[in-house]
DNA sequence: CGTATTCCTTACGTCAACGTAAAGTTCCCC
DNA sequence: GGGGAACTTTACGTTGACGTAAGGAATACG
């Protein structure tokens, strides 16, 4: 448990998370991470890095970082106010929503470009075998 | 035929596809869109409102619009050159194998932020029974 | 005929998400 | 104790995708 609970330096995240130190700090800035300070050096926790993979992958989805910091919320409500978790929840709810349509659009525009990718593929062997494609 | 082949002014086209002008002047700047001409004035084809239907769904999925030009390109070709069409078409493959990951994720981010909201809604009800959540 | 609407071009402004450069600590090593 | 490695802060720069304002032309209306 020692390995999990280790405290990183921001180079061993870089490397780990593929980021550079301005992005973390940057992060930090935008109240997304809270290291701890070890005299002004950030040491970063097990909860730093398990919200930068939420990060991460919240990124690769087209979510803003604001929003991101919104769900990250969520992801840390135990015992909140009822009002505040609700609210929460609800963004929570519509953001799955949004995804749900996003990957339904996905996949269509997956089929279309995949059809589309064939008939050019055809029109290659075609033009591979001799044939003119003017003909 | 006269309908689908009708001939759109520029805000014909916004109200249809809820852009503004300056979106669609800045589409044909960077050759997304290349509507006809009535003296000065834009007047955008069927063509051109195909052509913006990929490029809003292209956009959906963070594609950038470069990208996007890029794979209007494939939509595009009839018989080209066997080069620029053999390029085109890996670019499209790459491009396929982007959104198929990105769907995959995509999935994954769904099942895992609908469980997230299942934990959620298991305290909301908790709480709604008069429990307190730091019994 | 005036003016109102709708279009146009040109060009500077903006916002997110960082990059990058400058200048200052802290700690380690020989 | 001089240097360099890794960190820090502050602050201006960059890129993509437009927004927005200024000023001009064409058509339509009362």
């Amino acid at each position: 448990m020692a390995d999990t609970d280790r405290l990183m330096t921001i180079r061993e995240m870089c490397d780990t998370y593929g980021v550079t130190p301005r992005t973390l700090r940057f992060y930090e800035a935008k109240e997304l991470l809270a290291p701890h300070r070890e005299g002004q050096k950030r040491l970063f926790t097990r909860r730093d890095r398990a919200r930068l993979t939420l990060i991460l992958r919240g990124k690769r989805f087209g979510f803003s970082l604001e929003e991101i910091r919104q769900l990250l919320e969520l992801y840390n409500m135990g015992d909140q106010q009822q009002t505040q978790l609700a609210r929460t929840f609800a963004i929570a709810q519509e953001r799955l929503a949004d995804m749900e349509r996003q990957r339904d659009e996905l996949n269509a525009a997956i089929a279309d470009l995949a059809e589309q990718i064939g008939e050019v593929a055809k029109t290659l062997a075609d033009m591979a075998e001799g044939k003119n494609a003017a003909e």
